[in-house]
RNA sequence: GGGAGCAUAGCUCAGCUGGUUAGAGCACCUGCCUUACAAGCAGGGGGUCACAGGUUCGAGUCCUGUUGUUCCCACCA
């Protein structure tokens, strides 16, 4: 930053300079000191092949700046950067990518698949990390991680074995949720629920003993084929004669079992439920309690099944390795190969045509989506690997309760307990070829199942040496689960970074994957490093559009971070994603909030102009004497230092922004610039070099406040200063000290300010034109206060002349006076004052004065009040009626005046 | 059905454990290019703190209820 420079801050040029400066220079670098405290967030790792959007934006700035925080107040501080390998979403993309050039999956096969897979990694994985720098953030780039890179696909083997060894993953038959267009299974955490308009569809059933039609209802007809049974409650009496009776199902002509369970609710339509083990979860429940067979009738890919696939099936059963809860697989016959909407409408004619549906009716219900792709997702019965939940919730469970994880804003704890308490089993196995490859093989003589780290050569079991690897891959999150310990090297135990920097400190995400990936981090960290994997949960919310409308791809309203930075720049941007939010809730974008914090980077950067271009100093040091209004300032800032460090400290990173804010704003440019003028244009060279020397040191300390929260603009500024050291993002934090505290000065410093406002406000009122200078005459018990003021009242309240006494003119003729709690102003201006108007202005003053001091005699003529209220509310209340008192007098007195 | 958030100036929002006459930015009105900044300076208008009760010497702040709104979880054969 030169001394001459332009009136405006472009931060673009800046910007990539200082970063690269920084980089280069290895400031981000995590230094293992054994003499410092560790600091550690781990960055939630953004999808590899994704773009930054402003939620990246708003999360990686709240890491930012607690990273740049703690870095400046000693910590040894590290920030991991990584990318996540996000298995659906980027498959997707590769799939979506393939279908351009006619491809699929299926005709390429997993090994060329996978190449194009990486290929497209390697293609678009930098981009999100560049425009991450953009940002400005700290990251420690030297240690930046992937989450299939060799060292964390190390770990998700380790944790597979050891848990499989322990049982707590086991494989099976059971319900999970199917995306027919991902063609995979997924969690249920990974289901939305969505309202969609349907219907109920009642159908009757004719009961095979006694000949009568049973009525009941269902959202999905087309499951009918692969009922097994029809569910009645025991103690529902309007089905009494019908214990142990059957019901020949429709279009099948296939006789199922009444069955007496639960499940059956009697004050629910007509108490009679259809179950269909195959796809429904609850019916798989009451089938599995019933021991019904399970049939399935649609396929993975959502059409209906056929002749090929019962094949299929036959062979499987006849091979002798049948699976325990293997469903049954219908040849769908006239509806095979129909896709499940298509078999619907077939079946709801057939039915109708042979009387058996009776009504439809209309009805709204939330149906399972698919979270990446929005289908409908479908119940099915599949083979898949789960993760035993119970005992790894415990401990997580635990841990938070007992308060060694806390969540900001505590309100989030709730959720976290809602979700971890009611957990089902973590269905882990994902039907995808990018991910990591369950490393479980199969023998293909003996069907043995061996889970290694390592391909096995030989069956243990059969010692047959064809083994087949489990072409499923894991769920993302299971990896996700292991970052913060797999990144710092786990499950190497003797790791470096482990021991010094693991548990990390602070996890800063949004409450959206509290659920999906913050409790899983906790379970996981307890299981296999015994401890927690950080000590705080900073939660935030997300960033919504301009009429509070969640950013998304499909309403076009998403905001991009880096127009915006290209725009107004990376520090206006942070400071209005941290100064606009408060912590856990969601904010609003908007381009007038970026524009104001543009404003106030040119504030800074004017103020800086100015200081540079009266600096003759080479040293940042404070003066051996100081004035009124230098302790004025610096007790200001240091009380401001002791705030912003403690609001920081709690997480409150938008109240400490913005007290800086104010700080810099109102006391530093409005005030304490205007003040020192004085000294700057007079002859007096020590008082020259004084008035510089507290300019530079408040605007030092408060670039440094400023740092976390915009780092481009206080480094280039802090860089042209004088200083000591290369930069600024390495100094020291300041530190509140209270020799600096000077109350005293501040209030008289204050005393003089409200002259000025006085004046100010009644000759803008008068309309007086600024280049009208007057006389004043203050009459004043505090004659030596007034006395030291008497250069910025003529500089900031257009005075020449001015007398301070403890007397009041002999004569008011031709003056105006105004008053304030301390003093009495003359200034003679009398010609321009509409007495009229001037008396009707002073007794509204005073009426409004005088209502204000009688509350305050009310109050304290209260007994319970002087009884109950604590000493320092009594005697400020004391204080005020005493300035009130005052004031009301020096009104009437005015009134008084005017005659 | 269970849980949570939000409701304060025309707009976007602060307001911590209850305690000065409720604040900021933007917008609006008036006057100023006062040699750092018109992306600025000075001055000003604008709020029965959603509603109804309650606790308290004292409530925007705590409690109960109501309304509106957003979200999470569960269920819906």
């Amino acid at each position: 930053m030169a001394k001459e420079l332009s009136k405006i801050y472009e931060p673009k040029e800046v910007e990539q300079r200082i970063y690269q400066q920084w980089e280069e220079s290895g400031c981000f670098r995590g230094k293992i000191d054994p003499e410092k405290k560790p600091y550690t967030i781990v960055m939630p790792p953004p999808n590899v092949t994704g773009q930054l959007h402003m939620g990246h934006a708003m999360d990686n700035t709240m890491q930012d700046i607690l990273i740049r925080f703690k870095r400046m107040q000693g910590y040894a501080a590290l920030w991991v950067p990584g990318t996540d390998h996000a298995s659906i979403a980027t498959e997707a993309k590769v799939v979506e990518d393939m279908r351009k050039d006619g491809l699929t999956k299926d005709d390429l096969g997993r090994e060329k698949f996978l190449e194009r897979a990486w290929a497209w990694k390697n293609k678009y994985g930098g981009r999100i990390v560049k425009q991450l720098r953009t940002l400005g953030s700290s990251c420690d780039w030297e240690r930046e991680r992937f989450t299939m890179d060799e060292g964390c696909s190390d770990a998700v083997k380790e944790v597979f074995v050891r848990l499989y060894n322990e049982g707590e993953i086991y494989q099976g038959n059971r319900m999970v949720n199917w995306c027919p267009h991902c063609n995979t299974s997924i969690s249920d955490a990974e289901v939305e629920y969505e309202a969609q308009n349907g219907h109920f569809w009642h159908l009757l059933y004719q009961v095979k003993e006694t000949g009568e039609y049973l009525e009941l209802a269902t959202t999905r007809p087309e499951t009918m084929l692969g009922d097994t049974a029809v569910a009645i409650n025991a103690e529902d009496e309007r089905y009494a004669h019908l214990h142990g009776c059957h019901v020949i199902l429709p279009l099948l002509n296939k006789e199922l079992p009444i069955v007496l369970d639960e499940h059956a609710d009697m004050t629910k339509g007509t108490g009679v439920v259809k179950i269909t083990p195959a796809h429904d979860p609850n019916d798989f429940e009451v089938g599995q309690r019933h021991n019904l067979p399970i049939v399935r009738c649609f396929t993975y890919d959502g059409h209906m099944t056929g002749a090929e696939d019962r094949a299929a099936w036959v062979e499987l059963m006849a091979s002798g390795h049948v699976p325990a809860n293997e469903p049954e697989v219908l040849d769908c016959g006239k509806y095979a190969g129909m896709t499940t909407a298509e078999a619907r409408q077939a079946i709801l004619e057939d039915l109708t045509a042979c009387g058996a549906l009776k009504e439809v009716e209309d009805l709204q219900h939330d149906v399972g989506t698919c979270y990446r792709c929005h289908t409908s997702i479908e119940p099915m019965v599949s083979k898949q690997w789960f993760v035993r939940m119970a005992p790894l919730a415990a401990p997580a469970i635990e841990a938070v309760e007992r308060g060694e994880i806390r969540f900001v804003p505590e309100r989030f704890t709730k959720n976290y307990l809602n979700w971890m308490n009611n957990t089902r089993d973590w269905c882990i196995s994902r039907q995808l070829w990018w991910g990591h490859q369950i490393p479980a093989w199969y023998c293909d003589a003996c069907g043995e199942t061996v889970v290694a780290k390592d391909a096995p050569t030989v069956c243990p079991k059969c010692g047959c040496s064809h083994l087949t690897q489990d072409p499923d891959t894991l769920d993302t999150w299971f990896s996700s689960a292991l970052w913060p310990f797999s990144t710092l090297g786990w499950p190497d135990e003797n790791a470096g970074d482990l021991k010094f920097f693991y548990p990390t400190n602070t996890l800063v995400t949004g409450y959206d994957i509290i659920g999906f990936w913050v409790s899983r981090m906790i379970f996981s960290g307890l299981a296999y490093t015994g401890k927690v994997p950080f000590d705080t949960v900073a939660v935030h919310g997300i960033v919504r559009d301009s009429l509070g409308r969640k950013m998304s791809k499909s309403l076009g309203n998403g905001i991009d971070p880096l127009v915006v930075i290209d725009q107004y720049g990376a520090d206006a941007l942070r400071l209005m994603l941290t100064m606009g939010s408060t912590p856990g809730n969601d904010m609003r974008f908007s381009e007038e909030k970026v524009k104001a914090m543009r404003n106030f980077c040119n504030k800074i950067w004017n103020a800086s102009r100015f200081l540079l271009m009266n600096l003759t100093i080479t040293e940042n040091k404070l003066p051996d004497t100081l004035e009124l209004e230098d302790k004025w300032i610096l007790s200001k800032l240091n009380r401001v230092i002791k705030e912003v460090t403690a609001n920081l400290e709690k997480f409150e990173l938008g109240v400490a922004a913005q007290k800086v804010y104010d700080f810099l704003w109102d006391s530093y440019c409005d005030w304490y610039i205007e003040l020192t003028k004085s000294r700057l244009t007079s002859d007096d060279e020590a008082a020259k070099i004084q008035a510089q020397q507290v300019l530079c040191w408040v605007l030092t300390d408060i670039l440094k406040l400023l740092h976390p929260f915009m780092p481009f603009l206080t480094e280039e500024i802090w860089q042209a200063l004088p200083h000591e050291g290369e930069f600024l993002m390495l100094q020291d934090w300041p530190v509140y000290n209270p020799a600096f505290d000077f109350p005293a000065d501040e209030a008289a410093m204050e005393k003089i300010m409200d002259a000025i406002k006085a004046i100010r406000a009644r000759r803008a009122e008068m309309g007086v034109a600024p280049s009208r200078k007057a006389e004043l005459t203050i009459a004043t018990a505090d004659a030596d206060v007034f006395a030291k003021g008497v250069p910025f009242l003529q500089r900031l309240a257009f005075t020449t002349e001015v007398q301070v006494s403890a007397e009041a003119p002999a004569s008011l003729e031709g003056l105006v006076s105004l008053v304030t709690a301390d003093a009495k102003l003359y200034i003679p201006l009398s010609e321009l004052v509409d007495v009229a108007a001037e008396r009707k202005r002073l007794q509204k003053a005073l009426e409004k004065k005088e209502k204000y001091r009688d509350g305050i005699i009310r109050k304290l003529g209260n007994e319970k009040f002087t009884a109950k209220a604590p000493d320092y509310v009594i005697q400020r209340e004391r204080e005020n009626l005493d300035k009130a008192e005052r004031e009301v007098a020096q009104l009437q007195e005015s009134l008084a005046a005017l005659g």
